[in-house]
DNA sequence: TACTATTCATATGGTTTTAGTAGGAATTGA
DNA sequence: TCAATTCCTACTAAAACCATATGAATAGTA
């Protein structure tokens, strides 16, 4: 059911990789090695992160990559839409007008109720958190 | 990236339905015209529901099936797991021989405190819960 | 017994998503 | 001018998803 994508779970390391050389101009080519992640299916992922401002880049040689904000102004949710668009574990959770059920739809609210509480813990979880290894296993 | 299958959607209802009428031997037809669920489909989501002990059914005219148990006593995560398995967001959860990185992975805390997160509050949830409404938006 | 209603078992197929691979254009620094 | 890099776009194999289809097995009933 629930499935994190590869696309998604390559892109934080990436954010990772560049969140642990901050400062610095970050060439793909390092990523993919160091990571161990296929160079063009990285380059796929690249724009989304561009897109949505997560990222920097600077073309032609010595060129590369760097984040466009602080770690700790990353959270995974931002990184999980950028990519993915909003998160919605049914389609009714975005668009009620999906499905003619959604008024007296019985199951709905749960499936509200999971979305949003997936929905707040990537929202309060950042780049930084990661980083520093700071993730308690506590339901907060 | 997180979708709920039509699968367990419809095992959902169909289970709500079953608790509906609880007692009663219902027909498969009944709920697909009921529920506007392909009775075929239907027809291939019973199998896990019966193997993992959440109905029963009788076979032949006037057959049927009937909730194995109380509604109070069937969680959600019960029925997602008699169809998908164990829950996991990502292989590595379940099966940490599945990616060398484990160890010193970054991101597995997080997969991880994301998949208990969810597999807790399907826990929580019973197929009463469900017919009752008494789903609260809060989060536990 | 024959008929009908139901579950049970298994095969098939179309569409979408996933997870890449591939080739080359554009840009920039040296 | 060359090499290193990002950027752009097309293609593809495999899997997952969402069914449809056919018919066998079983059991109640007239």
């Amino acid at each position: 059911m629930i499935k994190i994508t590869t696309k998604i779970r390559y892109a934080i390391r990436l954010l990772i990789f560049l969140a642990q050389h901050e400062g610095e101009m970050v060439f793909l080519k390092d990523v993919s090695e160091k990571e161990n992640i296929s160079f063009k299916y990285l380059e796929q992922i690249i724009p989304y992160l561009k897109n949505s401002g997560l990222i920097l880049s600077k073309r032609g040689a010595r060129g590369g990559y760097i984040l466009a904000k602080k770690p700790s102004q990353i959270t995974i949710k931002e990184i999980i839409q950028s990519i993915e668009g909003p998160i919605a574990i049914v389609e009714c959770v975005a668009s009620p007008e999906y499905c003619n059920r959604s008024n007296n739809c019985v199951p709905n609210k749960l499936w509200k109720k999971l979305n949003e509480q997936i929905s707040d813990t990537l929202e309060t979880i950042t780049l930084e958190d990661l980083m520093l290894n700071r993730i308690s296993m506590e339901v907060s």
